[in-house]
DNA sequence: ATGTGCGATGTAAAGGTTTACATCGTCATA
DNA sequence: TATGACGATGTAAACCTTTACATCGCACAT
């Protein structure tokens, strides 16, 4: 039962009188082997408390059953729900996961290249906007992969995530429908694509409300609250100030929030503020936050299923899969003050 | 270079002109090849680019270079750096990381159990009060473990983490200093050691102020927010109030503050509010939360060296290493009011 | 010159699994 | 009855690595 050395899968043959091939058989391809047999094996997988050697398995097989995961930054809020719903997914089909955090740094990046190299996860997931690989990342050769959460910049990998152009409308029709007309979009770096397209959806929703380009504040930040603090810093240089904020995320939203405490305005009653993404924080802020909710359980989940059809197949069905996201009004969001009529 | 298939030993071992056992050696006991030929193996490793086939080594060693770390929720806010800490050394030692999460659900963690039995990792770190393999528990046979950021209840297991009952010492210490007598103690679980020792703390404290046993007001829960506000109600159902509330985590602490806030008290005129841990959230409570705060990437870093200690000699140094906590001074604790003095 | 010892290298087995191919037996059909 | 087909099972190779053991050649001592 609980032996020192664990089962293999030639003790369960000898348990159940056939060959090991048989057992693989009876596992595998049950329909193949007779009732009788399958029932001895069953039998003998149950007092032996055999389980397949997964290293041996993947080496005759070529490819393991694990899974890995790419981020940036285990710590980020939104990560660890999309982990959830790629794990489960993952687990019920036989597949395990894999963690790498890069930490922004090329040679990390470089590591989990070798690893995937040396055969050791069947499939990717990339928690990034761009491909972690520093200079190899052009000719490196890579396992079935699907971008999670942001979409990947270097393209060509499938991807799953939130419709954020149409989240970016919902939060800016949010604040027009309020009554503001000068809305500064504070955005991380250019180089996401995500930013582009809460972009899009921002500019749109001021285009269909007739707000000239002109009126419009964009402000680059790197997505950090500390980022969100320092734009506010900045646009209290200039003359003109906007009378809410669009925040390309939750953790610029909350920088913000905090830099305009600091100078002791009110929210909502000064400015009104939106973030994007629903991290649990946006909760907890005072007044809460009003933001747009990634499912991100179901995105892990869509995720993964889709990597998995992928390895299956050889082929991805669709190249993105985007979920609808939901607007959660919360009490950052008020008509403009009179007061502040005139900015 | 970028061939279909990954370089194995013998296309190394072919363009150096040597045998797969010499290349073996030149990789893993460069001393015992002499320096030409171990030159040869390198350029033709350079070519081809080769890594060694984690499965194949695996398998042939016996044991594989990953370690299960077993979390029961990996949304918990302590885990992630912890994790990153755990990550950073077990990669610098040539070991990957695999995240399981329980969920708190027996039937998962057994999953894992079936896993470690199929040798697919070396070692387990548990981020998990108590053992969670169900009833399999007691007759498991478990490879190399070490318990991280809390005590393991089952006992026998290594654990790195933080001395509690000096926390919590911290924490009343503070609160006795400013003038507090009735300070509530807010738990979770009984079977959770940390309680018992940061509730050791407090006693130890109060002990030492000359705290009548007979004023101390101790309440359970389950260490979540929800609990935290549920302890809240609890007490003013009592017609004894205390001035401080001094809470096993963050999270209830949280939840304290905000069901506090929703009978229209202000923190820390009315009550002051202490929490354990130091999460993220915090820091932006409004006033921002007085803690202890964990070192947990250096707690993630102590507990992965004793593993991979553990691993090497067989048998582990230390039975707990505890790491000293800080005490993180903000906003919401202040002297007691004197209107309340009576309380 | 022969033998000894040793450093460097090669040979081959083992680790547990999957699967193509071979074998065996049985049953149906001609 | 002989043949074929087919279902069930067994045999053995392959996946890639590590390492105990064997071998080889060379330098040095006798």
């Amino acid at each position: 039962m609980s032996n020192s050395t664990p089962a293999t899968i030639e003790d369960v043959a000898r348990i159940a009188e056939v060959s090991i091939a048989t057992v693989s058989r009876a596992i595998h391809t049950p329909e193949k082997v007779a009732n009788s047999t399958r029932l001895k094996v069953n039998q003998a997988i149950a007092i032996t408390g055999y389980t397949t050697n997964a290293m041996a398995r993947s080496l005759r097989l070529g490819r393991s059953n694990m899974i890995l995961v790419v981020a940036p930054d285990i710590g980020d809020p939104n990560f660890s729900n999309i982990l959830i719903g790629l794990e489960n997914e993952a687990r019920s089909h036989g597949y395990g996961i894999l963690i790498g955090h890069t930490q922004n740094d090329a040679q990390r990046g470089l590591e989990y290249l070798k690893f995937l190299n040396s055969n050791q996860a069947a499939g990717l997931i990339l928690f990034t906007g761009i491909l972690p690989f520093g200079h190899q990342t052009m000719t490196a050769r890579l396992p079935p992969s699907v971008g999670v959460f942001e979409p990947v910049f270097n393209g060509g990998i499938p991807y799953v995530g939130v419709d954020d152009i149409e989240g970016a409308r919902k939060a800016v029709d949010l604040l027009l429908a309020e009554g503001h007309r000068k809305i500064a979009f504070i955005g991380d770096s250019k180089t996401r694509l995500a930013y582009a397209r809460r972009r899009q959806g921002y500019d749109e929703g001021l285009d269909a409300a007739g707000v000239a380009r002109g009126q419009r504040i964009i402000l680059e930040g790197d997505g950090t609250l500390e980022s969100g603090r320092h734009a506010v810093e900045q646009l209290f240089m200039r003359d003109t100030l906007p009378t809410a904020f669009m925040c390309v995320n939750d953790q610029t939203a909350i920088g913000v929030m905090i830099g305009l405490n600091a100078r002791g305005y009110d929210i909502p009653r000064d400015f009104s503020v939106t973030g994007f993404d629903d991290i649990p924080q946006a909760t907890f802020m005072s007044p809460p936050l009003t933001t747009i909710r990634q499912p991100r359980t179901a995105i892990g989940k869509q995720a993964m299923a889709l990597l998995l059809e992928f390895l299956g197949d050889g082929e991805p069905t669709e190249t993105e899969i985007l979920l609808r996201p939901d607007l959660v009004v919360r009490n950052s969001v008020s008509a403009p003050s009179k007061g502040w009529e005139k900015r």
